[in-house]
RNA sequence: CGGAGUAUGGCGCAGCCUGGUAGCGCGCUGGUUUUGGGUACCAGAGGUCGCAGGUUCGAAUCCUGCUACUCCGACCA
């Protein structure tokens, strides 16, 4: 993308009323414009972060073997009466009645919905297992908004449930959730911590919620330090073997590690004092089971291996989606602007053309621009007549993690540059070394 | 919902107390200049001062009502 062609309107100064890093950020980079209280337009920079970051939740679903469908944001109030959850879930959920005045909400979550399908549709314990997620826009009528994207109104979430003839199924897709979720964090740059959690209104025995270290975060957390060196990284896990998923959900979650919700000073005693961390949090996703709870009253049964009709036992799990691009911000920005990881970048890197409309710096800038291109990279190419200061603090804010400098001076060496953002680190060398250097970065995130 | 605020050009703010018809910085447009970390100067454009009503010769300014947004608290992916 050329920026002269783009539509990147940042600020300096960002709006008065954004109080955390990651909202200020976003506003001054011309990611997100607030509407209403906790309701956000993505513009053109934000909307590719939050395709990417979906994207790779959809990969590390399908990866898995989970399936993607998508259901409606509104929902009839009747499926939520069968539940029992119209009356409980409160002034959180927005009802709207539409003309013939038939009472509808704006999804919250969709445990009811999909149970309706599963119910409809599926009748035998061989259909078993089954996990169906979408990824789809929400609405909590929070009574207080803030934060920008990380608590907003109106938020996009993957919501996944699974669907199992017994308990011990059910929490092989419970621990098959959480090694997909961490390898979807670890995806994203992140380091997000799994901590055992309350099951809050969704209801349920076991659950995990995965927390992401920051100064800002809502929770509190306690816990040893040594999990944060816990790494998936390329290992292949066969999602399959419950075995295998188990002995990863074991390795990740032995340490002690909890939020102020079930925080028990007497164990976390026994952690070495020179491990013992207090913290806060932000919450990125939540992993639940709950058996039969909706199973049950809304009649999702399946004939077992004996014959018999039994509930489905199910869980939920979810990711926070929009609120993961505050959460990655507020784990990796410096005073100058964000630091995008790698895996979620809106543009693989940034090229600064120092003289724009000098012959060989134009050239050489095209010339970078199409060889990333053919081997895959995207780049957003400053071609503005701006003075190089205000192309580097451009470059700095919006966060790409690598910057590509090409000027006469340079050129008339045969180099160009390239800038690391997180270091800060430069170095000089031909475009086409710079180009390989670049796919050599990338081939590790793709 | 309880408590506290704010609303003046795209963004940040002053003006309001002590009514007299709107100003500053950034940004934007044109020009000159400059050009390896937000260049300097000149000339411009842009605002029914959140909405409605009231007081007054006259309201951004005083009064009443409403709406929106924000902060602290309880709640939450």
């Amino acid at each position: 993308m050329r920026l002269s062609r783009y539509f990147l309107p940042v600020l300096k100064e960002p709006p008065s009323d954004a109080q955390i890093v990651s909202h200020r950020l976003m506003l001054r980079a011309g990611m997100i414009r607030q509407q209403a209280a906790g309701i956000y337009s993505w513009l053109p920079l934000g909307y590719r972060v939050l395709r990417r970051i979906e994207a790779i939740v959809h990969e590390e679903q399908e990866r898995v073997g989970h399936i993607p469908l998508l259901m409606p944001t509104l929902q009839p109030a009747d499926l939520w009466r069968e539940s029992g959850r119209y009356d409980a879930y409160g002034a959180e959920m927005l009802r709207v009645r539409d003309r013939h005045k038939r009472d509808l909400l704006y999804g919250p979550t969709n445990e009811e919905m999909i149970t309706d399908i599963f119910r409809a549709h599926v009748g035998s314990y061989r259909d078993l297992p089954l996990t169906l997620y979408h990824i789809q826009w929400k609405f909590r009528d929070e009574i207080r908004p803030r934060f920008g994207v990380m608590r907003g109104r109106e938020f996009l979430m993957k919501d996944g449930y699974n669907f199992d003839v017994d308990k011990a199924a059910a929490l092989h897709a419970y621990n098959r959730h959480m090694v997909s979720y961490l390898r979807t964090y670890e995806r994203m740059g992140l380091t997000a911590i799994p901590m055992r959690a309350d099951s809050g209104p969704i209801g349920g025995d076991d659950t995990h919620e995965f927390l992401v270290l920051a100064q800002t975060g809502e929770s509190e957390v306690f816990y040893d330090d040594r999990v944060t060196a816990l790494k998936l990284g390329a290992r292949a896990v066969d999602h399959d073997d419950p075995a295998a998923v188990k002995a990863v959900c074991e390795e990740f979650t032995s340490l002690y590690a909890r939020t102020d919700e079930t925080h028990d000073e007497a164990a976390f005693a026994q952690v070495p004092q020179a491990h013992r961390k207090v913290g806060r949090g932000i919450e990125v996703g939540q992993i639940f089971y709950f058996g039969t709870k909706y199973s049950e009253p809304m009649g999702a049964v399946v004939v077992n291996d004996q014959g018999e009709r039994v509930p489905v036992h199910m869980g939920s799990h979810g990711i926070g989606v929009s609120r993961l691009l505050g959460a990655i911000i507020e784990a990796s920005h410096d005073e100058r602007g964000i630091i995008w990881p790698e895996g979620v970048t809106p543009y693989h890197a940034g090229i600064v053309n120092l003289k724009q409309g000098d012959g060989a710096a134009d050239a050489a800038c095209e010339g970078l621009y199409a060889a990333l291109a053919a081997k895959g990279l995207s780049a957003l190419y400053d071609d503005r007549g701006e003075r190089a200061g205000a192309k580097f603090a451009t470059m700095d804010l919006i966060g790409l993690p690598w910057r590509l400098t090409v000027g006469p001076r340079g050129l008339a060496a045969g180099v160009v540059e390239l800038t690391c953002r997180r270091t800060g680190e430069s170095e000089e060398m031909s475009p086409e070394a710079a180009v390989d250097r670049l796919a050599q970065i990338y081939a590790a995130h793709p």
